[in-house]
DNA sequence: GCCAACGTTGGC
DNA sequence: GCCAACGTTGGC
């Protein structure tokens, strides 16, 4: 079953230009250092399932492109390189602490959908995002969800 | 830059 | 197990 999921980037550290920049417009999803978001990467986050790219700390936050899962949760290799800002001492490779996916570009968005713009769509009044308070940088987002944001996005129909 | 909300850490 | 202190997230 595909399900769809929601991810935040900070445009200033990855944004939806670098994915698209990147080779097969593929990058592996890590430094996710949050156990419910690492929980989603590691059990059910599945090739296959849809992604909403969303920039963070941008002007304005929004969902800006669509991706895929191209690899399930594995090991996120950050946790045990020593350089990497996300290096975690504490993990043990063994059993590793960390899960990282791999999601390709899909489709931009013809219109990015701001957070405002989230906020004021009735059918989206349940959506993890708009939760007060909600900071979980990679989120579910039901199937209703996921056809109205492309929806308001110009794309999907 | 501010600050509310949340997660993690660590003393006890 | 409690909870204060601290760090992070992320909108504004």
């Amino acid at each position: 079953m595909t399900r769809y999921w929601l991810m935040k980037s900070e445009p200033g550290s990855f944004s939806w230009e670098d994915l698209l920049a990147s080779p097969r417009k593929t990058t592996r999803w890590d430094g996710v250092r949050n156990y419910q978001a690492r929980n989603l990467l590691r059990d059910t986050i599945a090739k296959g399932d849809g992604v909403l790219f969303y920039h963070s700390n941008a002007n304005p936050p929004a969902v800006v492109g669509t991706a895929t899962v191209t690899r399930a949760g594995y090991p996120d290799p950050t946790q045990f390189d020593a350089r990497s800002r996300y290096h975690d001492p504490r993990s043990d490779p063994e059993a590793p602490r960390w899960f990282a996916v791999d999601i390709r570009a899909g489709h931009a968005l013809r219109r990015p959908v701001p957070l405002a713009t989230l906020r004021e769509t009735a059918g989206l009044a349940k959506m993890e995002l708009l939760r007060k308070g909600s900071r979980l940088s990679v989120q579910p987002v039901t199937a209703a969800e996921w056809k109205i944001v492309l929806k308001l996005g110009g794309i999907g129909g």
